[in-house]
DNA sequence: ATGTCGGCCTTTGGCCGA
C-alpha cells in the first residue's frame, strides 16, 4: 500500500502538479492539505478521470483538506472528534477506511498568527488529536496519520537559521504534545527508516530557501504499531519542489508491504 | 536572508496567513 501526503498550497494553482504526480508515482491514497477552496469548488472529477475518487472539506480561503484514492474507502470523520473553539471551525480533518485500516489526513495549525490565543488552538489540535489516537489504539484499529504537522520534532529536522528559536513550529510546548502522541508507540515513518540528519519536506519561498536547501522537517506519517512492521519505504519527493510553480511544500511517501 | 506566494477585499494595491 503506497500512501502519501502533500500540501498544494492551493490547488487551483497546483492542480496539475497534482495530476502529474499521481501518473507518476500512483500511490493508492493521497491526502492534501490547503486546498484553499470551498468544497463544492474541489475539481474531483478531474482526479476521479485519473482513477482516483476524491473527497474534499473545504472552506473559504484558507486550510482545507481533501483524499485521493485509486482503492475503495469510506469517509468516517470530516472533523476531528473532541475539538472545540475556533480552530474547530476549520477544514484541517478527514478520516476514512479502506481494507479495514483507518487513515488520517491532517493540516495541524501553524499557531505562529493569532498570539497566544492562536498559539493555544494549535495545542488544543494536538492535545484532541492524541486523544483520537488513544482511541484507535484502545479499538485496537490499524492507522496511520498523515499530513502537514507544522512540527519540527528536533533542531535535526530544521536548517540553521530557517526558523526562530521561539517559533510556533519548534516551541517546547508544540514538541512536547508531538512526543505525547509519538510515544503511545506510534512510528514516524520517515525516521523509523532515516534515523539521522535532514530529510526537509518544505523549503520556504522566501530568501532563496530552496536554493540554500534551508528546509524544515514538518510533513509526517505516523504509524500505528502494526503497519509500522510493514513500513518498507518512507521518504519525501524533493523533485516537486523544483518544478515550476511549486508548492513550499513536497508530497511524503510512505509504502506499506 | 522582510525582493515569496496565494486568496480576498479594502479591489489594479493592501491586507493576512504561511
Amino acid at each position: 500500500m503506497r500512501l502519501a501526503t502533500w500540501n498544494v498550497n492551493s490547488i487551483r494553482q497546483r492542480e496539475r502538479h497534482v495530476a502529474k504526480w499521481l501518473e507518476r508515482v500512483q500511490p493508492d491514497v493521497l491526502f492534501l492539505q490547503e486546498i484553499k477552496c470551498q468544497t463544492p469548488d474541489f475539481p474531483a472529477l478531474n482526479f476521479e478521470a485519473l482513477g482516483y475518487r476524491a473527497v474534499a472539506v473545504g472552506q473559504k480561503s484558507y486550510n482545507g483538506v481533501a483524499v485521493l484514492a485509486r482503492v475503495p474507502f469510506e469517509v468516517t470523520h470530516t472533523a476531528l472528534p473532541g475539538l472545540t473553539g475556533d480552530v474547530a471551525e476549520q477544514a484541517r480533518y478527514i478520516e476514512i477506511e479502506t481494507g479495514g485500516v483507518t487513515l488520517i489526513g491532517i493540516y495541524l495549525p501553524n499557531g505562529n498568527s493569532g498570539g497566544e490565543a492562536g498559539y493555544q488552538g494549535k495545542l488544543d489540535f494536538m492535545t484532541a488529536l492524541r486523544l483520537r489516537a488513544e482511541a484507535l489504539l484502545a479499538e485496537d484499529r490499524d492507522f496511520a496519520i498523515l499530513g502537514d504537522w507544522n512540527v519540527a520534532p528536533t533542531d535535526e529536522d530544521y536548517a540553521k537559521g530557517a526558523l526562530s528559536p521561539t517559533d510556533a513550529l519548534v516551541r517546547p510546548a508544540t514538541r512536547a504534545a508531538y512526543r505525547e502522541i509519538l510515544w503511545l508507540g506510534l512510528t514516524d515513518a520517515i525516521r523509523a527508516l532515516h534515523p539521522t540528519g535532514p530529510v526537509y519536506t518544505f523549503w520556504d519561498y522566501q530568501s532563496a530557501a530552496w536554493q540554500r536547501d534551508s528546509g524544515l522537517r514538518i510533513d509526517h506519517a505516523l504509524l500505528s504499531p502494526k503497519l509500522a512492521e510493514r513500513l518498507t519505504s518512507a521518504a519525501p519527493d524533493r523533485r516537486e519542489r523544483g518544478e515550476e510553480q511549486p508548492s513550499d511544500h513536497v508530497p511524503v511517501v510512505v509504502e506499506l508491504a
